[in-house]
DNA sequence: TGCCAGGCCGGGT
DNA sequence: ACCCGGCATGGC
């Protein structure tokens, strides 16, 4: 069976069953995302939440103030979330680049289209793909597929996509064929995280996985 | 006790 | 166009 609009259907409803709605960062602000989305790098997000509760202490969850306080002091602020100079540096720059293209406002990208947004992020030096594409869907809106290590591993896993497949060509597959919708995009990214989280670890055997029995078929 | 976590960059082939 | 080392803490 080769029809991935189905099988990707399949999946959300296995999922949705399991684990239910995510409702991804509803409460929170849209600095809250988007630092969030840094600072979680290569990182458990259990360490940034408290990196990110050192922050909040510190009324630094608010674009002026953190624009205004040096790369060092903040450093140390986020240490429990690792590579907390690299973090620093790039917090720092994309807050930079915020201020003078978009007025410390990220509603400006929203009224930008999704390519144009997306390519003005990618320039901005430590945000890569995936950072840019979780702050433009869970902070911004914009209807862009988030790729991740969870959303890598599960669809190699179940041979929706060659192993050696890029950010790319692993977007493509959830945006060719799910409808192009934040809301879509948004929910099944968090159910992927749910079900990596729980049973698709690097080496470990799917025992119990809502996903069991989901393989396509590649051999065609 | 190692191994690993919701990447990205810069330099080298 | 890839490949690699560096970046770093804390949880299991």
């Amino acid at each position: 069976m080769h029809d991935t609009p189905a099988i990707l259907r399949a999946i959300f409803d296995a999922l949705y069953r399991a684990y239910g709605p995510q409702h991804w960062w509803p409460g929170e602000s849209r600095i809250e995302i988007a630092v969030g989305a840094i600072l979680t790098q290569n990182t458990n997000w259990t360490h940034v939440e408290k990196a990110m509760a050192y922050l909040r202490s510190a009324g630094l969850l608010d674009w002026k103030a953190l624009r205004e306080i040096d790369a060092a002091p903040l450093a140390e602020l986020i240490r429990p979330c690792g590579y907390y100079r690299v973090k620093a540096r790039r917090l720092k720059n994309f807050v930079e680049w915020l201020w003078r293209n978009c007025d410390g406002d990220l509603d400006a990208l929203k009224q930008k289209n999704l390519a144009v947004a997306r390519e003005a992020l990618l320039s901005v030096n430590g945000i890569g793909p995936e950072t840019a594409d979780s702050i433009l869907l869970y902070a911004v809106g914009h209807a862009t597929f988030v790729v991740d290590a969870y959303t890598a591993r599960v669809a190699r896993r179940h041979r929706l996509i060659d192993e050696a497949a890029g950010y790319d060509a692993l977007k493509s597959v959830f945006e060719d064929n799910l409808e192009s919708d934040a809301e879509v995009y948004n929910e099944y990214h968090a159910l992927l995280v749910a079900v990596g989280k729980r049973h698709c670890r690097p080496r470990a055997r799917c025992e119990g996985c809502p996903l069991e029995g989901f393989d396509h078929d590649s051999d065609a």
